[in-house]
DNA sequence: AATGGCATTAACAATTTGATAATACATTTA
DNA sequence: TAAATGTATTATCAAATTGTTAATGCCATT
C-alpha cells in the first residue's frame, strides 16, 4: 500500500486530501508545517508529500529541498500546493525537484488523476531501476549511480553488482553466481569472482559487498 | 500530461482558459504579457502556448516570432486569440507561424475543441519529431538540424542516430540496432554499425553517441 | 558509359575487458 | 602455534570488442 504525506497549515486541506486519498486505498499521514513535515516524512518514508507552498515558518519549497538532499528522498514523488496568487512558485516548484504542483482551490478528481499518474509513471520506472538510497542501478541504460555520480562498470562487473543488488541480503552461492552470469558452458576459474567483486569495491568505493566465507557474496548497505 | 501556456493581460480570460483547460487534466501556466510569456515559454517548456495578439508592450504576433526562432519552440504547437474587430490579424498570425486562432468572445467548448483536436493532429505527427535542445531530428523529411545547421546524414546513419535518439540514456543492444534497422533478414557483417555510428560522429561533431562496450551504444547530450 | 553517393566489407590498430597465476592476508582448526 | 582453508590483491597476458581507414560493389543520375 503507497504511503503518502501531506503537509498544510490549515486543517480543512489535510482533512480533505488525507478522506479522498484513503478512499483510494493510500495510507496517509498529515503535517501542520515545514518542520513536523520532514520529521514525519523521515519516520513514515512515505512514496509520496503533497506539499503546501505557504506554511508558517518553512515553505513547501524549503522543505523540498531540504529533503531531496538526503538520499533516502532522492526519488520521493513530490507535489505542490499552491495559491492562484503565487505565479511564480511553479515554476521555482519544478525547479527545486517537484514532479508536479497543484492549485488551490483543489478538486479532488484533479488531484486523484495527478496522484495516480504519478504513481502509474513510477511503476513503469521501476522494473529497470534498482533504487538503494544513493545507489541506483538502471539496467536500461547500464548505469550505476552513486552519491549523484556515475560509477563506470565494465560489463561482467555491471552484471554482478546488478545481480547482488537485486535481493539484498540474500547470499549467493558462488556456483549460483557463475551460472547466473557465466552459464554453464564456460568454466572459469574460482578467483574470478573475487577479482570482479574486488574491482566492483574499488570503483564503488562504498562497503556493500558481503563476503560470507566459505559460501559466497551478499549486497548490503 | 500536456503542458499549456496562456498569455493575455485580461485576468478574467486567463481565469477562464485555465479554469477549463486544468478540468480536462492539462498542465497550466499563465502570463499577462508577452515579455513573461516569453520567458515563461523557456522555463516551462509548454506544448502548446494560447496568446492574446492585443497585449501592451509586445503583441502576441511578435511574441510567436520570437519564439519560432529557438529551436527549441520550432514545432511548439501556438494558438493566437484576438479581438472580432481585428481582420486581418488571421491571416497574419498564421502566416507567422500559428496553428490556429481563436476568435473573442471564447467559448469554452470552442476552444477545448481545438485545443484537443490540435494536440490529437500533433499526436500522431509526433513520431516524426525528435527534439533534444540544440538536436533536432525531423523523421518526416529525414532532417537533422544542429544549433540551427542543417546536418545532411545519408539513410542508415539518420536511421541509427533517430533510433538512439528515440530513448536517449538508452542503451541498445548491437543486435537490437541490428533488428531495428537492417530486419532480421538482411545479415551484416561486425563492423557496419561502428562504420556507420563513426559516420555520425563525424558529420554531427557532437559527442552525444556513447559507446557501451560489450553491450551497445547509448545517446546521451 | 561516367560520375557520385552510399552501404558494406576487409584489414589492421587501438582499446577494453576478462581470466589466471602468484602472492599476501585472514580466519579457522588441529 | 602451525597448518589448512578460504579470500584479497596485484600484475600479467590473452581474448574480445570497437575504432579507423581504405577499398569494393551497387545503384541512381547524368
Amino acid at each position: 500500500m503507497k504511503k503518502v504525506l501531506i503537509a498544510d497549515d490549515e486543517q480543512d486541506i489535510l482533512d480533505i486530501l488525507q478522506f479522498n486519498l484513503e478512499a483510494e486505498g493510500y495510507k496517509v499521514e498529515t503535517a501542520n508545517n515545514g518542520v513536523i513535515a520532514i520529521e514525519k516524512a523521515k519516520a513514515f518514508q512515505p512514496d509520496l508529500i503533497i506539499l503546501d507552498v505557504m506554511m508558517p515558518g518553512k515553505t513547501g519549497i524549503e522543505v523540498c529541498s531540504a529533503l531531496r538532499l538526503l538520499p533516502a528522498f532522492k526519488s520521493t514523488l513530490i507535489i505542490f500546493l499552491t495559491a492562484m496568487s503565487d505565479d511564480t512558485a511553479e515554476v521555482k516548484g519544478l525547479e527545486t525537484g517537484a514532479d508536479d504542483y497543484l492549485k488551490k482551490p483543489i478538486r479532488p478528481k484533479v488531484l486523484m488523476s495527478k496522484v495516480n499518474s504519478l504513481f502509474r509513471r513510477v511503476s513503469k520506472e521501476i522494473d529497470h531501476n534498482i533504487n538503494l538510497g544513493e545507489l541506483i542501478i538502471n539496467r536500461e541504460n547500464f548505469s550505476v549511480r552513486y552519491k549523484n555520480e556515475d560509477i563506470n562498470l565494465a560489463r561482467k562487473e555491471f552484471e554482478l553488482l546488478s545481480l547482488l543488488a537485486s535481493k539484498p541480503s540474500k547470499v549467493f552461492l558462488r556456483n549460483e553466481i557463475l551460472n547466473q552470469i557465466w552459464g554453464t558452458e564456460v568454466i572459469v576459474g574460482d578467483r574470478t569472482i573475487d577479482v570482479h567483486i574486488r574491482k566492483i569495491r574499488q570503483k564503488l568505493n562504498l562497503d556493500c559487498i558481503k563476503t560470507v566465507k566459505g559460501v559466497g557474496y551478499k549486497f548490503e548497505l
